[in-house]
DNA sequence: GAAGTTTTAGAGAACGTTCTCTATGAGAAG
DNA sequence: CTTCTCATAGAGAACGTTCTCTAAAACTTC
């Protein structure tokens, strides 16, 4: 008798419609909370769901309709923002019926580009992308079969929503500051962005451009320089290393990134260079990194988790169909000053 | 004429089959790379996919076979360990058929639960549980339907497999250390765990057990101190302060996460003890944060990347049905010394 | 109380795969 | 030249939902 050691069937809906003496029809419609069914029906077919602990197979869901599937784009799990995002999303869907899978798909457009496309073999009802690398059209192109909400980007399209932070005023709040503590040459570091993938107001070239309006606003127009480094540890380091040891070196350093701050910090560090004595230090995003104790680094809060929030908000009235037309949502950054900026030590 | 504005219609595996003149069924089987077609045939229905760029349905290949998605459970984004298993992972599985789908349950074990049965309503192949939370017993069930990996807890069972970190002699590297630096009083941060688990050889008791082991081995038995708190910045604050206020203060603390390290860092600056001088500090996994120039912490690395991969590879091996057998793999863990240990100030 | 309207319930066809059969043909063995 | 085997190809039934119909029942309204 060593047959039959897995009678472990699954419940389907038609045994919850045979328990509850209906058709799977009605059972599907109370699953669905669509219209048509009487509470006396709906009363009796969710018993026979409890009693039978019945749960829909999402696979067989997504063959006819939805899957209550949302698909998170991610390229960088390490940046501490997008847990933030990750989390406003989380809690925004925590008690719908919706469940959020991340695809970390790493750097690389081929590797997102890929992943997106997975995601949408899923039958993903809709895709949230974080600052996505991927060819833009491409992200038209599945946009316009799935909804989805683009984070960070600020090329506004009729087929996607947005959700961005107002980088360019948050860049100028790091200058203003810097400028008011007496700094006149002040850099910025900038992701250098990926090339040819045809977004034109990427978050780092928004960023730019507030800096090099702020240095203009303040007459420092010929000070402005800018140096493109990934936003890493390394790149900051390299960037860093470069500024610092120019003929003029800046007196204070901006970064698009706190990661990449906490680079320069170390090239500084190697040049005997303290922060905030012989330079002052800013990142942004306002990460865990920034605020810890050892470290302490001005840097502009973004609210990543009102960001995501919104971001899953204006997905779900898409996947619902209660909005057709596409919207953009813009959050308004503030600064944090902590200890890694002063005035400078001599004013150049 | 203002109808049809999406004839986009779905390639199917039917659409291939017709373009190549042949039945869905050898489609079918040169997807799965399955036996009985011949190379003829095969090259021709490669040809037809290619041409029409089909892409098979998740949702569908769900419903009968496999859907070629792992599942990833975490509690934390935001512990960089994570990331560190989560790319090994990625790389081991970079350039298989398989797709990595994330699932950020966050804390909490209803949480987790909830995500790992959404998980399995998807029809995921095969599920990586990074340190669960949920009961035991839950973890058990499902793994008897779905092939599993656990990550992080000792407890071994015969229904999944698991890689784990040799936690107790991590532990036992670090108390060797600090010793050898002359400290005597040496305090131990864990966390408190998930009560009624059900789990019994957690990473957390298994690096009790290998501190209390190392103390008594130097004959420090009676010094030993273990201070439970969350593997957070605030947990380890509160443990630091708690600690450092008492009366016979420890002059070495170790902590089972980097970043509650950095919490108790916090709790000594507020105090006005510096580190390393009047406090050597420790923390576990060597995440990113304990190599960060203004933080220099001494760690232990796990090797979470090495870890991420013997999971991905050894889940496909039961998923592809290579392996009937559960398997435990274990990782050697390695000191990483950095500035924030040195010697006593007094040997108490 | 007849005719029309609305609401609710059920039948049954999709959806795009996989998989178990059965059919066919080619080669091997007698 | 049969018969048997084996490899390959195809037919068609699942899989668990959703969704479009149609049927029946319950109200309106005159």
């Amino acid at each position: 008798m060593s047959t039959a050691p897995k009678p472990k069937k699954r419940v389907t809906i038609t045994d919850v419609a045979q328990h509850a003496g209906v058709s799977t029809a009605v059972v599907s419609r109370v699953l669905r909370n669509a219209y048509g069914v009487s509470a006396a029906m709906q009363e009796r077919v969710r018993a026979a769901m409890a009693e039978l602990d019945y749960r829909p197979h999402a696979a067989a869901r997504g063959m006819r309709g939805r899957t209550y599937t949302i698909g998170v784009l991610l390229d960088n799990i390490r940046n501490s923002f997008f847990a933030d995002i990750l989390e406003g999303i989380r809690d925004q869907l925590h008690d719908s019926d919706y469940t959020v899978l991340i695809g970390a798909a790493g750097f690389g457009a081929d590797n997102q580009a890929r992943t997106i496309r997975a995601m949408a073999d899923r039958q993903m009802d809709g895709l949230i992308l974080i600052a996505p690398g991927t060819p833009r059209s491409e992200v038209l192109a599945m946009a316009s079969t799935t909804p989805t909400v683009v984070i960070g980007h600020h090329d506004s399209a009729d087929v996607h929503d947005s959700v961005v932070d107002a980088d360019g005023i948050g860049a100028g709040l790091v200058v203003d500051h810097l400028v008011s503590l007496g700094h006149r040459r002040i850099a910025l570091v900038a992701s250098p962005g990926t090339k040819s993938s045809l977004w034109k107001r990427t978050p780092e070239i928004v960023l730019t451009e507030g800096y090099l309006e702020a240095m203009e606003r303040h007459d420092l127009a010929d000070r402005a320089q800018v140096f493109h480094a990934a936003y890493s540890d390394d790149g900051g380091y390299k960037a860093g290393m470069r500024l610092l040891t120019s003929p003029e070196p800046p007196s204070a350093i901006m970064t698009g990134a706190d990661v990449a701050a906490l680079g320069v910090y170390r090239a500084a560090h190697e040049l005997g260079l303290t922060v905030p004595d012989d330079l002052s230090l800013a990142g942004y995003n306002n990460t865990a990194l920034a605020a810890l104790t050892p470290v302490q680094l001005t840097s502009v809060d973004q609210a990543g988790h009102t960001m995501g929030a919104a971001a899953a908000k204006m997905l779900i009235e898409r996947v619902e169909g209660h909005r057709d037309r596409a919207m953009q949502t813009t959050m308004t950054p503030r600064l944090v000053v902590r200890s890694s900026t002063s005035g400078p030590r001599t004013v150049t």
